[in-house]
DNA sequence: AAATGATGAGAAAACGTTTTCTCACGTTGA
DNA sequence: TCAACGTGAGAAAACGTTTTCTCATCATTT
């Protein structure tokens, strides 16, 4: 009404075919009755033309607009991409697309996007953020389409996905083990993160009597201090650590070498993330616990398309396994 | 007709206040003659059942969908994600929302993700990778929607946005000689990649002669290799260090700290590309030269939303200004 | 008092699909 | 020869909007 649109649109093909538009849609969807000879012909005109459908008619029809949106509170993108190449990846045979909203910690900036993809009827919204123990700053509930929470915490009922920190904690220690360590500490992030406490909780029970947790802050500058506090004191130095991140593992890596400490002849290193920018380029590169993220991210959007497609999905707190990368820093890369 | 929505239309609005659908539009969009105490009873009850029009009728309606698709070849997301969010900030306003599509340098992937826009009528198509002298996997051209290439090569004729390299070299120069450095020696990445050619074009012309530049890897690993160069060698050693990324900085840093240089009494150190997760956590904390990614983003916004709207805009690249950051590593922070 | 004009509101068409319903035609069987 | 049936294809409605057109009704002017 206001453009023309330029596209080739269903009429053109029956025009094209000499047929109507009914016989033209029975032919391309394989519905209906008709000669196979016409639904050939038409399918081959169609071609030709270079139809494709009109996808914002076709949601209109199904009240299913083949898109849900993902609405994130990560600004720096660290969780954000691998989850949305997950979404992407396990969704894109679906023919779904997603929008991506960065809301910035602004409740009004995350209002007015949760409004613009319910106005284009998404069919559902995957929320995330940086900690399973703090919500968005925008009430999801009651919603007129399912949400799937990932890395943020959800509303009660809801489906929430997070990495299993507990599970990510063992496997380091379990490593640290296997090459042969017996003194092996934890140092982490601060103990007002549910993911520092659960992991360091499974550290301490994996690791047994004499565990020894050190909470900080998430920084490099944390794992030179902690490398400090545990080689000026007087009791004997660890040979194994594990980090809550790998900046800390990066961090301790430093510090280490700077001391003469070898990592990993004399002490074994283990990060949490395998963010590459950082496991990658500390020298020597960082073993460290990978969290899946890209797999959670697929079972994020499949979960949103179950639930948009009326299956039942378990409500509740989901946690998915980790994966240790082995890289150098943790010894026992070739041996094992 | 497969599934009925539970959402209120305005068909429901209409029965609410006993009038016509077309009164209800007209009263909504402020349009068509009406008495203003119907206008208000109308917009009143609207309000009360919650109406908020399907944007997918109107975009069938308008041939607008009010979406655009950012394409991006990016994995890592260190461009898309400051690029993503200045686009949807200068569009959010505007009632535009944006697809996000991963393409993983996937000519199929591409193919598939750039059918599925244009079959949902995205109004135009931003495309991003990481270097402007290497193109997409994906032909953009003779697409019926408009295309804006951002940090990524475009077909002839198009529209191209960039960070203008040669700027950041000069601000990074003009900062060294601002705080008293006479030698200052360039350590980037390979001459392959047009942008650190033309960083160091700009550096040799703002340095003058005796301009040194080191090609290498964007590692920090080239940067710790690059001051072992420079300080092994019996020629005097730089005072300034203008670095190609904050990676190299991040090196050439921790290289000299190792060597017992002072940065920045001795030396003095710029990186590139502020990219806060290496540039905040050195230490010193880097003086940098940032691109400014999100005003980038909001201008590709502004000028596809300009394209789609049928205002022209003029062909070509198109080189946004950089800016300086100034932390530590470069001295001179406080008494300039 | 009749013709003109202004005002308010509804009917219908349009956007591009899909699906249900209807119908004409030709074939088969009695 | 006629009824019953199967087959192929089109007409129309529907999805939720917006916009153009038409038409009452009522007030104003001659």
């Amino acid at each position: 009404m206001v453009a023309r649109s330029s596209r080739v649109t269903i009429h053109d093909v029956a025009r094209a075919a000499g047929v109507s538009v009914s016989t033209v849609s029975k032919a391309l969807n394989d519905t209906g009755r008709m000669a196979s000879e016409t639904r050939e012909k038409i399918k081959s005109i169609a071609a030709d033309v270079g139809f494709r459908p009109n996808a914002l008619a076709r949601s209109l029809l199904f009240n299913r607009s083949f898109t849900v949106g993902l609405l994130t509170n990560d600004t720096y993108g660290r969780f954000t991409l691998p989850l949305m190449s997950g979404i992407s990846e396990a969704l894109v045979d679906h023919g779904v697309s997603v929008f991506l909203c960065a809301i910035e910690d602004d409740p009004e900036l995350a209002k007015v996007h949760v409004d613009a993809m319910l106005d284009k009827q998404v069919d559902g919204i995957i929320a995330t953020g940086k900690r399973i123990d703090r919500s968005l700053p925008v009430d999801l509930a009651g919603l007129p389409v399912p949400v799937v929470y990932a890395f943020t915490e959800g509303v009660p009922g809801s489906v929430v996905l997070t990495a299993d920190d507990a599970d990510g904690a063992r496997l380091a220690v379990e490593r640290l083990r296997k090459v042969g360590r017996r003194k092996i500490v934890h140092v982490t992030g601060p103990d007002s993160f549910v993911s520092a406490v659960e992991r360091a909780d499974a550290f301490r029970q994996a690791v047994g009597a004499g565990a020894v947790v050190m909470h900080g802050t998430w920084t490099e500058g944390w794992g030179h201090e902690a490398v400090a506090l545990l080689w000026d004191d007087e009791k004997p130095t660890p040979d194994g650590i594990f980090c809550g991140n790998d900046q800390i593992a990066r961090g301790v890596v430093d510090a280490l070498r700077e001391r003469g400490v070898r990592v990993p002849e004399d002490v074994s290193i283990v990060g949490f993330d395998n963010w590459e920018i950082f496991a990658d380029q500390t020298r020597p590169a960082l073993t460290t616990v990978d969290m899946n993220l890209k797999e959670l991210g697929r079972t994020a959007g499949l979960t949103i398309l179950d639930l948009a497609e009326g299956r039942s999905v378990e409500a509740g707190l989901r946690k998915l396994p980790c994966k240790l990368v082995v890289r150098q820093s943790c010894g026992g890369d070739r041996e094992i």
